[in-house]
DNA sequence: AGGAGTGATGTCAGCAACTGACATCAAGGG
DNA sequence: CCCTTGATGTCAGTTGCTGACATCACTCCT
């Protein structure tokens, strides 16, 4: 992160990193697949995060719920992390080739994310769908979150944007009018 | 796509293709970025037919069914393509880089979609989250739609993909039962 | 007609990401 | 004390990709 921020991602080379580690060009690729893969460290404790928290979901938990359920469970991660969730989150705007490594991973946790709603019964066009409107409501989350400049929790963003999701969707499935359980704030079209 | 499919994707060197085509591969690399981009051509038009499809939707439009009509838009691209699509998914499954160009293009249609429904008057995070809940449809129903045995339509697909979505976000808004406007076919958790 | 500009292509040299094959070396176990 | 094993280094080579410059055709202007 220091050498990418102080020279630029691109003109950091591998054999720049490796040295400032005290290694070889090579046995750097031994540890990382890919120059973009240094960015990406720790993914895996994500990944394993949110694959036991919708397995340990309580019987009866809807799917959407178990996904929500799950995301709230990496707040720690995130947690007094901002700054550092900043300055990466800068080097992926300004790096299409680590945006992408970016949105890899997070498909690969709703493909997981899925997978263990599967195991739980959920049936198949309900289950990807769950995972991915979950995903789609954390990549929202937390892009906000960065950007809040009243700096409110992870956590409420989440519960903001599932709240938002389910108001959206629910808006025109029946044309009756829905009476809103709690006094609604201005939203979308009016 | 041939050569690919007759010597596997990194077998085949960029000379290979400029070659195929009677160019050289520095002319190649002036009409792609990448190599894997000769595999997202015309991605710019169907980028376009999204904006176009929500900026004409009709006053009054719901977000999410306006990105749904951009996404049923689209099917002429893919109609009578199956085949194309299959084998061209078939890369994107074996190569892990390609996957990310593709995720790359469907998340900046999903931005491309929320902003035009910014123009239309949709506030934040409302638009993003229509914009990437309907790709997140898209996903499921473009991939259900290659592998369906029963070979339905793309946009039988989104249809249903949608209608799933619905259920999944209604399902726990509030605890009173909801009456279901059709007889509801087995879905997720019981 | 002729020359000047313009845009598309080719040529060449070079860097940096990544890989395979082999050497080296330290730690631990029989 | 040697042998195995795993981590690291060395080296050479391929390929994706870029910058600088040359070439060529085509058009436009006088």
């Amino acid at each position: 992160m220091t050498l990418f921020q102080e020279h630029g991602y691109d003109r950091t080379t591998v054999e720049d990193i490796a040295a400032r580690a005290g290694l070889t060009e090579r046995t750097f690729f031994r540890y990382f697949t890919d120059k973009k893969e240094v960015l990406f460290g720790g993914s895996e404790v994500i990944h394993e995060c949110l694959v036991t928290t919708i397995t340990e979901a309580p019987q009866g938990t809807t799917p959407l719920d178990a996904v929500a359920a799950a995301l709230e469970a990496m707040a720690p991660f995130f947690k007094d992390r901002r700054d550092h969730s900043r300055a990466r989150q800068a080097l992926l705007v300004a790096h299409a080739e680590l945006r992408e490594r970016e949105l890899i991973k997070l498909a690969s946790m709703a493909s997981a994310a899925a997978e263990t709603l599967r195991k739980r019964g959920v049936t198949e066009p309900a289950a990807s769908l769950a995972a991915e409107a979950g995903i789609a409501v954390f990549k929202v989350a937390f892009e906000r979150w960065l950007e809040d400049p009243k700096a409110q929790d992870y956590s409420r963003h989440l519960q903001l944007g599932l709240e938002e999701l389910r108001a959206l969707t629910a808006s025109t499935e029946t044309k009756s009018p829905r009476p809103p359980a709690k006094p609604a704030r201005a939203r979308g079209k009016p």
